[in-house]
DNA sequence: CTTGCAACAGACCAATCGGTTTGTTATTGT
DNA sequence: ACAATAACAAACCGATTGGTCTGTTGCAAG
C-alpha cells in the first residue's frame, strides 16, 4: 500500500470511529487531524469536504462491517438459529463502550437521513439490502416456517428490534436492557419455526 | 396566563418543534428567537442557557406529550387491543413529515444520551416509566396472559421496536417500513394471549 | 540537471455558534 | 412623583466550524 493510500485508510478510520462515537455533525475535522497527526491540506487532498469523507466513511467502511456481521449469521444452515447465536454472541462480547455508542448504521439514520438526501439514500439502500438477505435466509427454509408469515415484515421487524434495543441501551449505560430485547427477540425468532 | 408567561410556552412550543425537526444540538437559538420574533434578551431572561431551555422542553412538552398518547391506550380494559389500536391509528394519522422527524424521545435518546448526563437521566426514567405502565397493564390481565412471559422483558422489547420502526420510517421518507413493523408488533402483541 | 506533479503543511477566512453586557421600556408599589 | 423591578431589545464577544489558498517537499520521468 502506497504512503498515499495508507494516509488515506487512517483518515478513514479514524473518522469512522470519530463518527460512530459522535455522530457526524458533531465530528471536528481538526480533531481528525490532530488524531491523525497530519495537517488539513492533507484531508482536503483525500476528500473534497467533510460530506464526501462522510460517504466513503460509510461505503468503505461501515457496509463492509456490517454485511460482514450479519452475513455469516445468515448463511448458516439454520439461520434462525444462526441469527439467535449472533445476537447472543454480540451481547456477551459487548462492552460497555460500544452499548453507549450504539450501531453506526443506526446512528447516521437517527441523525443524517432527514439532513442530507446522499445519506438517507445510501441508508436506505443498506436497510434494503440487510432486509433482503434476512428475507433470502427464511425462503430458503420455507419448509421449516410457520405459513402465515410474511417475510418481508418479517425481517424488517427483526431489523427494527435489533436497532431500537441499541438505541435502549443508550441511555442505560450498560447492556442489561439490551439483553432483555435481544432475548426476547430471540424467543420470536424461534416462534417463526413450525 | 401573563405576557411573560406567554413568551415563555411560545419559547417552549417553537423549541420543541425545532428540536423535533433538527435535534437538540444542531437547533439554532438565532432560529428559535427568528421564529417567535423575539430578540436574545428575551430568551436569555427565561432560560439561563441553551442546556436548561432544552430539559425544560423535555420535562414540559415531550413528557406530557409523551404519557398523554400511550396512557389511554394502556389504561383499556384490554391494554392488548388498546396498544395494536393505538399503534394502527398512529400509522394512518401519520403524515410524512412525522414519520421523517421520528419520535422526540427516541431522537433524543439517540442523540444526547451519551453527550449530556442530564439528558441521559431524564431520557432514562422516561423510559423506565413507560416501561412499568405497560407492565402493571400486563399484569392487569395477567390471568389472560401466556405463562411464560417476563414482563419487563416483554415490555421493553415493545418499546424498542416501536422505537426501531420510527427509526426506519427516516431513511425510507414514508411510513410504509414503518407500518410493516406496527403490524407484526400487533401480531406479536396479540400472541402474548394464551 | 531540471522540470513537474503527487502529497502534503499550515496560515488564513467568513460564517455561525452560545453566551454576556448594556440599555430601554412599561408597570407597580410607596 | 419617584424608585425599583420585571421583561425584554440588541450590540457585542470569543471560540469554533468547514473550507480555501499559498506554499513546500520529495520523488520520478525526460
Amino acid at each position: 500500500m502506497s504512503d498515499a493510500e495508507q494516509t488515506r485508510q487512517k483518515i478513514l478510520a479514524v473518522a469512522a470511529d470519530e463518527i460512530h462515537q459522535h455522530g457526524f455533525q458533531s465530528t471536528s475535522l481538526s480533531t481528525i487531524l490532530n488524531r491523525c497527526g497530519i495537517s488539513k491540506g492533507a484531508l482536503y487532498y483525500h476528500f473534497t469536504n467533510k460530506l464526501e469523507l462522510g460517504y466513503a466513511v460509510f461505503e468503505e467502511n461501515y457496509i463492509p462491517m456490517f454485511l460482514g456481521t450479519w452475513q455469516p449469521a445468515l448463511s448458516q444452515d439454520d439461520p434462525i438459529e444462526g441469527l439467535c447465536d449472533f445476537f447472543t454472541a454480540m451481547c456477551d462480547s459487548m462492552v460497555c463502550n460500544e452499548a453507549v455508542c450504539g450501531c453506526p448504521l443506526n446512528n447516521l439514520c437517527e441523525e443524517m437521513a432527514n439532513v442530507d438526501e446522499g445519506f438517507r439514500l445510501r441508508i436506505l439502500s443498506m436497510q434494503e439490502k440487510l432486509n433482503k438477505l434476512i428475507v433470502d435466509a427464511l425462503e430458503r427454509i420455507r419448509g421449516d416456517l410457520r405459513d402465515d408469515l410474511v417475510f418481508s415484515q418479517v425481517a424488517y421487524f427483526i431489523v427494527a428490534t435489533f436497532h431500537g434495543a441499541t438505541s435502549l441501551s443508550k441511555s442505560s449505560r450498560n447492556k442489561e436492557l439490551f439483553q432483555y430485547v435481544i432475548t426476547e427477540l430471540c424467543v420470536y425468532i424461534r416462534s417463526l419455526k413450525k
